[in-house]
DNA sequence: CGGATCGTTGATCAACTTCAACGGTCGTGG
DNA sequence: CCACGACCGTTGAAGTTGATCAACGATCCG
């Protein structure tokens, strides 16, 4: 429970006095490697607040291909919006790419939270709006540039992200196959 | 002013008492074909809601060539949020594709608004979790298919709207070139 | 030790781009 | 109202990018 708060009081500007009765909505869930928080065909019961390691959304293709579609690290939300807005089936997978510690929110818990605690809506209209932002920018950089382009981009705005996660994840979320990624790389051990 | 009060009750779930009071924020702007909205290197000031309509978000990649990111029609919120939420210089072209109507709520009003009435917090809360939602969405498509299957699904889904704009856009859009869409309608005309 | 998982390499192939050229249409100025 | 130019869509040839498939080596973990 150490990222909430401060997170929170970043956003909303402001210290919070009361805490503890917005705290009481969130359960803390411990994850292994690999465990998966939403499957697909599953409700996305609950909003999650990333404290400790690493989440990633996927979903499966025609293929039978996993396609990573977005990850999420310490101090970002986490959940298929559609799904969880409207409580139907979802099409992604959440799963910890590595042992990670979440705060969730259930969609009733976070309904009660906005309730009782109103300041908390312009909480989340600015965790979304920034969201939001985030994902204009994917979509621009995504056109933007050629797979190669992306990769080298990606390593050199993340490089301690590209070390913690398996290549076959990275080449999964930039869009390409694992054997285009060796190719890259070996060009580039100059 | 038709299509806002309506839009805002929906989300909200209830009828506005006072939509005098919340209008008053909001500045109707007419534009003519390509008239721009928003140009590179200037702030995005405001956040647009389309009345009538359409408007598109384009940027132009190093080749110099426009890249449409994401189109807005009727019922629509549209602005750069990363250069909007601080106020800094957008790396985007926002333009009218056809005579368009929009509700302009600047920055500053945003913030008086949502300061003198805070049930407007949750409505935009829910606008930018619609957006994110759309966005998840949107990137899964991307991710899913290849640029062929992209035109076909579009095509079917959105039937109306391909009538609507040119080719070339459709083309931007989708993410690849004028004639490469070409040869995807002339195989189709079968 | 043994199997599964991950990364690598190389060959072949399909998807898509680029470039160049052409015809139709639309709108504007004469 | 016509003529001209700009813009838009089309076609085809050649070139690139990245996928696919198959095989192999390394490493990790039980």
């Amino acid at each position: 429970m150490s990222l909430l708060k401060p997170h929170i009081e970043k956003l909303l500007g402001s210290t919070l006095s009361d805490f503890e009765g917005i705290e009481r909505f969130f359960q803390p869930i411990s994850l292994r490697k690999k465990e998966n928080l939403l499957v697909e065909g599953k409700v996305c019961k609950a909003n999650y607040f990333v404290e400790h390691g690493c989440l990633r959304m996927f979903f499966v293709n025609e293929k039978g291909v996993e396609q990573t579609t977005q990850f999420a690290l310490e101090h970002w939300w986490l959940a298929d919006y559609a799904s969880f807005s409207s409580q139907s089936p979802s099409g992604f997978y959440i799963q910890a790419v590595e042992p990670t510690r979440v705060l969730s929110l259930s969609y009733e818990a976070q309904e009660k939270l906005l309730h009782e605690h109103p300041q908390m809506e312009r909480y989340f209209r600015l965790v979304h709006q920034r969201a939001h932002a985030a994902a204009q920018f994917r979509i621009r950089w995504l056109y933007g540039h050629s797979k190669e382009e992306n990769y080298y981009q990606f390593v050199q705005r993340y490089p301690e992200f590209v070390q913690r996660i398996p290549q076959y994840l990275l080449a999964s979320f930039l869009g390409f196959t694992p054997e285009y990624l060796s190719q890259l790389r070996a060009r580039n051990i100059s």
